[in-house]
DNA sequence: ATAGGCTATGGATGACATTGATCGTAAAAT
DNA sequence: ATTTTACGATCAATGTCATCCATAGCCTAT
């Protein structure tokens, strides 16, 4: 992980069409070169996936609502069994067990709040709920799947050896 | 948008390197008409970019932060400029507007606490806030960038006219 | 029946990705 | 100072797909 190899992740976060030519010439390398750091960085595992993000109004899932819950539960079995049924929930995009007052947070995508009011049913029809409060999105002001990459540990130069 | 694209953008929601055969071959088309489709999902805007994703941990950013904020300043100018300043910073990935007790909410990404003080007073420093609490999460256990296609409006058949 | 909309099929083309080989350079190691 | 070592540049060859075109078959609705 050097300067360069923090471009390209940077350019692939924010575009994954760019042609291997294209981050060559931005990033200050030849093709060649430049493919086989891509290559890397995504065997050593820097680059996880490779997706298509969909416009969420064209789907019809504009809404946001943020779940907060509170459960006296706080057994292994539980936990397990919770995490579980909330996954095979797709309107579920994002789940975290949290520090503090709250146990769990989650965001929930859905067209409307009749949609979410039908979600939550099935959801606490299916899991034990203690204390559940949910907030509405008015607004999406940022939303990006690229992370920072300033935190990234530099390995300076004699790196690629362990073929 | 029918059965078949809500399949496809299925496909290219989690992986989007599939080669236009595979998505064929997987929803039951020939690769023709499955590329015109994906062709035509991109034009109407249904999938709006790709991205690579990163791992957060090989770049040393494992630590997610809710930041829930509360202000007595509700006017334009001041939401402008909160918006402004707030997108500038790469460690937030997310944030809203939201209803009820809360007034925005974001989610910031960081190495550890101590990385999240620093960009904590960092923040501060450009925008005046009246009431922030951050909660940490201790483990995420889901994110996807995948959308639920149940929603999606089905426009049945006689769609492809206005070229 | 018949036109229109959609798909299947096959082929041609071109853009890239991918791989290998060779050479040059600058820094690190001896 | 000389030898490794670790890149990068360049060139070449191959292969894989995307992309485009042209033709033909199959339903469905008028």
């Amino acid at each position: 992980m050097d300067d360069i190899d923090r471009k390209i992740l940077n350019l692939l976060q924010k575009d994954a069409t760019l042609s291997t030519a294209e981050i060559a010439e931005i990033v200050g390398l030849s093709t060649t070169p430049c493919w086989r750091r891509i290559q890397i960085l995504e065997q050593e595992g820097y680059i996880t996936r490779r997706v298509a993000l969909v416009d969420r109004n064209k789907i019809n899932v504009p809404l946001d609502v943020f779940v907060a819950i509170r459960t006296n539960e706080h057994s292994f079995e539980w936990l397990d069994e919770f995490a579980r049924i909330v996954c095979e929930f797709p309107e579920v995009v994002e789940l975290y067990r949290m520090s503090g007052e709250i146990d769990y947070l989650m965001r929930v995508v859905v067209p409307d709040m009749a949609a979410y009011d039908t979600f939550y049913k099935k959801l606490i029809k299916k899991v034990q709920l203690t204390d559940v409060s949910s907030s509405f999105a008015m607004e999406r002001i940022k939303y990006t799947t690229a992370l920072p990459l300033d935190y990234a540990i530099d390995e300076g130069r004699q790196r690629r050896k362990r073929n």
